[in-house]
DNA sequence: TATTGTGTTATTTTT
DNA sequence: TAACACAATA
């Protein structure tokens, strides 16, 4: 083979220094000419542009290996981050497969991960305490509010949770407050997005907090203002490693810039075309660029899939080069054989969701394919509940992958508030949660009290509690209570000297009333919560610490709970990369749901772009079958909604499908040709005449609103002002002129 | 202060 | 439709 040779080539080159490295070498025997090129270009910037399925992980795992194994490098001065626990995971285990033992050392976690880890070392220079604590969106929403409350600004007209999203993009791009350009939504009220900005970091740093942007955002700091702190790590770290590259940030970048520095030997493997993160602040440009961010880069493209049959690889080769912001790279496999790509349409969603459920049957019985080989990949999460009542009609076990996540529960979060609180009873956001959970008569006035005491005197609430009630000022039920508290804490702070962490928690969960609280509800969804708080404490055992424990939670969004049940997949397209699934099911291609029409509205052509990135990803999933279908009624948010196919649609490659119209539906079947037909842009003029006759100003009639007058139009809807209500952004399809 | 009622508003979410 | 947040009431 010709790669053979080529590697041959390519060993004999490298001074074997030990007959023993003969054989460690092996691993770079299954591994394909590319890929044995990115894994040996171990010194210079070097970008890897991994299609979908073209061993990506195998190509960074081996690439670690490598390096340890030509001792170029000790474990610890490898940096390699990932976006996800779960990636960092899997290549942590890969890696220890490839050595045949564990590697201890390596600098191996989650951009975050990594940042928490330095910044926990050099939280002082920064003017941090070393046992900060990380807040989630929870905490900082509850943050915001108060700022919004103190300094008097409606929340009606200004959205708390706009503004905790433009901070968390402002982060994304590195921006600090002082640097925040002018946009539309500048000004909340009287305050200026950049006051508010700076006065949501001065209460963060006054609570010793950060937020996951500032994980990142003051490793810059820290590395920008102690140029000896950065260049320790410089030097530290030989041989740097980026997963998923092309879902970096502005911030995430600059870091990497910085670390890499010294020895310039970074490698970021990514994917242009699976770029769908762009509205958390992922910047496509930083992988479209690295060869001129990093001078001297080497680009090779993996573009050999070992995952799709070719009419898989075509409709995704052809729909993603409708993009024009790309690298691009042609997948190509050499499984030739395999079925087309089977292209459906119904009448409305029931009949869609009826349709895959009897096809996933029929694949069980006649094809005998597990179920959890089988995956439904939708465009967003509320989309699933048609699915899960088609699939447990037929009796077909599913499981809804993302939802509710366990650290996201009420109850596991107040639990874990309690343990912040008694980790740390000046974790004011931590206490205020869990203050009156359970009920103990402290209402919206009596915090409020020690609220303002503790701004005037800059202290924690729980401090301000304390100073309250010496001075007499909490009188009656709020009163008793907080006293009786602040004892149990005092109490529960001393158990922690005695008994172990977990008997404390266990403890304090059940003298503070907590376990009660859920005990006397006595619903199947209290009994359920309770067991999730009794498997929380459970798991304290597997930590040293508390301190140890929060640490972890506050960077985990999940239980590792990868239990390989035989059920079908259902989750969003965005959740599924990464996944391969041997049949994968793609409903819901109606322009304004896929394309979203708030990605294009928000975000134009770059929107759309990503949304088609995003279909990219979902085909690409599959591995040997896959169906796309729409519906040309769908029901969403109890009403009916008329939608065109998806110009996605349009934009597949015919060849590669079998159009079939599955189902006698109500209306008249299409004949075949005519149900891909109906999906053509000539299509889309259909409601024309109506829509002509609305203009600006004219009366019209809405179903559910009843009379109004229209203030204006964009594209497929308008602002009308309702006679009965108020005024209301409705699509002009549910308009009728009065 | 706690509870009930009403109105509003809905993507994607690695940490 | 359904969940959630906030306002009016007991």
């Amino acid at each position: 083979m010709q790669t053979a040779s080529n590697r041959n080539n390519q060993k004999n080159c490298k001074p074997n220094k030990m007959i023993s490295q003969e054989t460690k070498m092996q691993h770079l025997d299954n591994l394909n000419k590319d890929q044995f090129e990115a894994v040996t270009t171990i010194e210079g910037p070097l970008l890897v542009l991994a299609g979908a399925g073209t061993g990506k992980t195998k190509v960074l795992t081996t690439r670690i290996s490598h390096i340890l194994n030509l001792r170029n490098a000790f474990p610890s001065q490898i940096l390699a981050v990932t976006f996800t626990n779960k990636a960092a995971k899997e290549m942590k285990h890969r890696v220890e497969t490839l050595n045949g033992i564990a590697v201890e050392g390596l600098w191996l976690g989650t951009f975050h991960a990594i940042a928490a880890k330095v910044l926990r070392r050099h939280a002082k220079e920064v003017g941090l305490n070393q046992d900060f604590t990380i807040i989630d969106t929870d905490d900082q929403l509850r943050l915001i509010k108060q700022i919004f409350n103190d300094f008097n600004i409606d929340t009606e007209k200004h959205s708390p949770k706009l503004f905790l999203y433009q901070i968390g993009r402002l982060k994304d791009k590195a921006i600090t407050h002082n640097k925040v350009p002018y946009n539309d939504s500048y000004f909340f009220g009287s305050k200026s997005l950049s006051e508010l900005y700076a006065e949501y970091q001065n209460r963060l740093k006054n609570l010793n907090a950060v937020d996951f942007g500032d994980l990142l955002l003051y490793n810059i700091e820290l590395f920008n203002n102690n140029l000896d702190v950065l260049s320790e790590y410089q030097r530290k770290f030989k041989y740097i490693l980026v997963d998923e590259y092309q879902d970096t940030n502005v911030s995430q970048y600059l870091w990497l810039r910085l670390l890499a520095q010294q020895h310039n030997n970074i490698c970021c493997v990514g994917d242009d075309d699976q770029s769908i993160y762009g509205w958390r602040g992922a910047e496509i440009t930083n992988i479209l660029k690295f060869d001129k961010d990093f001078l001297g880069a080497k680009v090779i493209r993996l573009q050999q899939n070992y995952r799709s049959t070719n009419h898989i690889l075509g409709a995704a080769t052809k729909l993603i080069s409708f993009n024009q912001e790309r690298h691009g790279k042609i997948l190509w496999t050499d499984q030739q054989h395999g079925e087309k790509i089977r292209l459906n349409s119904f009448y409305d969603d029931k009949e869609e969701a009826r349709y895959i459920a009897d096809e996933i049957d029929s694949l069980k019985r006649f094809h005998s394919l597990p179920y959890s080989d089988i995956a439904i990949l939708l465009r967003a999460g509320y989309q699933t509940r048609s699915f899960e009542e088609s699939l447990n009609y037929q009796r077909i076990p599913y499981r809804i992958i993302g939802g509710m996540k366990f650290y996201e529960r009420a109850e596991i979060k107040d639990t874990i508030a309690y343990i912040r609180a008694l980790v740390n009873p000046n974790d004011s956001l931590a206490f205020e949660r869990i203050i009156n959970t359970p009920k103990r008569g402290i209402g919206a006035a009596s915090l409020q009290n020690i609220h303002i005491s503790a701004r005037e005197k800059n202290i924690s609430l729980f401090a301000a509690v304390k100073m309250l009630l010496n001075a007499g000022q909490l009188k009656g039920k709020a009163g008793q209570s907080l006293a009786e508290l602040m004892q149990q804490f005092g109490r529960w702070t001393e158990t922690l000297k005695t008994l172990s962490h977990t008997e404390t928690v266990d403890l304090m969960l059940n003298e503070s009333g907590y376990i009660d609280m859920w005990k006397t509800e006595a619903t199947e969804e209290a009994r359920e919560r309770l067991d999730n708080v009794r498997e929380l404490i459970r798991s304290l055992e597997e930590y040293g610490s508390l301190s140890e424990f929060l640490e972890h939670v506050s960077l985990v969004s999940d239980l590792d709970s990868i239990v390989n049940e035989n059920v079908v997949n259902i989750m969003t397209m965005h959740g599924a990369k990464g996944l391969e699934f041997k049949a994968v099911f793609l409903p819901g291609w109606e322009e304004g749901i896929f394309p979203s029409s708030r990605s294009i509205e928000e975000s134009g052509q770059l929107g759309l772009e990503e949304e088609r990135r995003l279909a990219y990803v979902g085909i690409t999933r599959s591995k040997e079958k896959l169906y796309i279908s729409f519906a040309n009624n769908r029901r969403i948010y109890g009403n009916y909604q008329y939608n065109q196919p998806s110009r996605f649609i349009d934009e597949l490659p015919k060849e590669h499908f079998e159009i079939i119209n599955s189902f006698g539906s109500l209306k008249p079947q299409f004949k075949k040709e005519e149900a891909f037909d109906c999906s053509l842009p000539s299509f889309l003029s259909s409601s024309a005449s109506n829509a002509d006759r609305l203009r600006r100003g004219q009366r019209v009639f809405h179903k559910k609103f009843g009379y109004g007058i229209i203030l204006s139009i964009a594209d497929d809807n308008a602002q009308v002002a309702f006679e009965k209500t108020s005024t209301k952004k409705v699509l002009l399809d549910y308009l009728e002129v009065s």
